[in-house]
DNA sequence: TAAAAATTCGAAAACGTTTTCAATTTGACG
DNA sequence: CGTCAAATTGAAAACGTTTTCGAATTTTTA
């Protein structure tokens, strides 16, 4: 059905190989023989099977992009979205394609990394979404092929990984807070199964203690993330702890919950409460009012992924961190504070 | 490196011929050998190389996904991502992989759809995103290899399309206004270019003439999908007919730019504009006032889509349209006319 | 018990490239 | 004109599977 290499081999009057070569740019081809091969090629519509290439050099110029619980029901993907966008962007510069997987701890558990990876032939892997626990998080640090991390700092001679700098963003956020006047902040954080969540929490703290307060822990709630945990979050804070003047979140769409859940008691935000958020989804300017939030550069985030993955890749490069700046971005949910 | 069916095969003391038989579970052969052989892969950790067997069998199990104008900066994901996670699932759950591209009008200059398809050797694709201007939109009904078209009502031997009903979705949208009350009632369209927008059109004239009231084309303005095209919509709208009291726009996203707009100059929604979305993203629901609007079902589309998409690849059927209902779903923006 | 049939297996070709190695041609130079 | 180096080419092996065809073995049948 299709044509080969042989087929235009013989239109062509000269050797399979020396197709091959004008193929692949090599310069010991005669310039006229060259010419009149790739006239041939033109004319035939030949365009090389990738797949054959693949088996004989052992590389199939494809990345993995597994991402654990990429799914309708998560909300994960306000954050995702955009680093996969600078992943597919720079892979392609690049001439790489991206193969998509989505996984989870269960299934994590049936086919091992190594396994996955032996079979899917990707010349490397970027991994997101995943839990500090999932089996796949310290399998990939070990294996043979180059992976990078998104948001999990771990390297390795094959791994690498990207993140944004979240202790000074935490720190940003609640030293923000801290100059409009509040003396009293909680603090609705991510699972602990969240590398962000640790570095968000030691920000909170270096923040408070730079300013000469105290930490209490029991400002701080533990939440997963999503909408409603924000508005769980929000309310066992302000029940317990009623001098609470503002909220830090760990993510936009938890400050979202919680401010709904502010104005669906009656309150009002920041009249009632200053939030901040994290991340700088796309909602965060839509909403009513305005999220204050802590930008992450995700698309940034994403391009950088690929290109240090190629850099393992194609250089041989020992695997780094790498390490993303944040940004304090002002809107309209936090005012100084009135006693 | 890695052990092949070469290294199986000399291990359990058989042809290389018998262990391809018992991975691929065909019946001749001895339930002693296959045990056999079955242990030993076991023991070797072999896995079968994708590759190679792809070369030999002509068949990549993979599907590729053609995204139109794939971008940090085009808001298109906030529908695109869900059917993304349809795609995804379904084609996980039936054995095959995604692999991601994104093109441009531009790159599908450069590079036929012929030559997309006989470079990446992906065994069919889904395309989103595509204007009816793209050269792809055509030249992907006379492909050789199935497609299916997401909101490109095409078909032929190898092309599905699967879209939501978009003229019913429209008319219930203006039909709900109606009720309403509301007589004179304005339409921010998108562009002329994607066949939803003829759609939404001709279900926005059918309500208005079910409804005895007649069609001024002047009532129609056309932006991009955008937000700031949603803006732009009602300014031009209101200042050239004051007497408008609702909107129907053919995007979430255009219709909070409306809302937005009408906020910023003082105005109420839906006191001073009653409007209707289309899509019911996740913005719609959060936002203030929430959103009322006609729902696409985007993660069944997705699934739909590999669904017809491997029906023809696998069994030969022939490509076909499939239609998913629209719902209207009501919430803070849409008000009774108050003459 | 011999023939026929069914079961089980292996050798080798094929898939479409790249790469190695050696052969051939060309060109320069004395 | 002969020689040597450089430039240009081709034959064949290799990559790791599947598949075809037929052979060997076992079982069934008459």
């Amino acid at each position: 059905m299709g044509v080969t290499i042989r087929d235009v081999a013989k239109a062509a009057g000269v050797s399979i190989t020396t197709v091959s070569r004008v193929l692949n740019q090599y310069t010991d081809v005669n310039p006229k023989t060259r010419q009149k091969v790739l006239k041939v090629i033109e004319q035939m519509g030949y365009q090389p099977n990738s797949v054959a290439r693949s088996l004989v050099k052992n590389r199939t110029q494809t990345v993995g992009l597994v991402v654990s619980d990429l799914s309708k029901y998560r909300s994960g993907h306000h954050f995702m979205f955009d680093v996969l966008c600078g992943i597919n962007d720079r892979a392609q510069e690049l001439g790489y394609d991206l193969v998509l997987f989505s996984t989870t701890p269960t299934a994590q558990k049936k086919t091992t990394y190594m396994d996955f990876v032996k079979q899917r032939r990707v010349d490397g892997v970027v991994m997101m979404g995943i839990r500090l626990d999932d089996p796949y998080t310290h399998e990939v640090v070990e294996a043979s092929i180059p992976s990078v991390l998104i948001d999990v700092p771990l390297t390795s001679k094959t791994c690498s990984y990207v993140m944004t700098d979240n202790v000074k963003g935490a720190k940003m956020a609640v030293e923000h807070l801290i100059n409009l006047g509040h003396r009293q902040i909680g603090f609705v954080n991510g699972h602990d199964q969240a590398a962000v969540s640790k570095e968000r929490l030691t920000g909170y703290i270096q923040a408070l203690e730079g300013a000469g307060l105290s930490y209490h822990p029991d400002y701080v709630y533990y939440g997963n993330f999503e909408q409603e945990d924000g508005a769980q979050g929000v309310r066992c804070l302000k029940q317990r702890h009623p001098e609470i003047s503002a909220v830090f979140f760990a993510s936009d769409l938890m400050a979202i919950g919680g401010i709904k859940y502010i104005q669906s008691s009656g309150g009002q935000v920041p009249r009632d409460l200053s939030i901040v958020g994290f991340d700088d989804i796309s909602l965060a300017s839509l909403m009513q009012p305005a999220l204050t939030t802590i930008r992450q550069m995700r698309y940034e985030m994403g391009r950088a992924a690929v290109e240090t993955l190629l850099r393992m890749l194609e250089n041989g490069e020992t695997g780094r961190g790498m390490i993303l700046p944040p940004e304090l971005v002002l809107r309209e949910t936090t005012e100084p504070f009135a006693k």
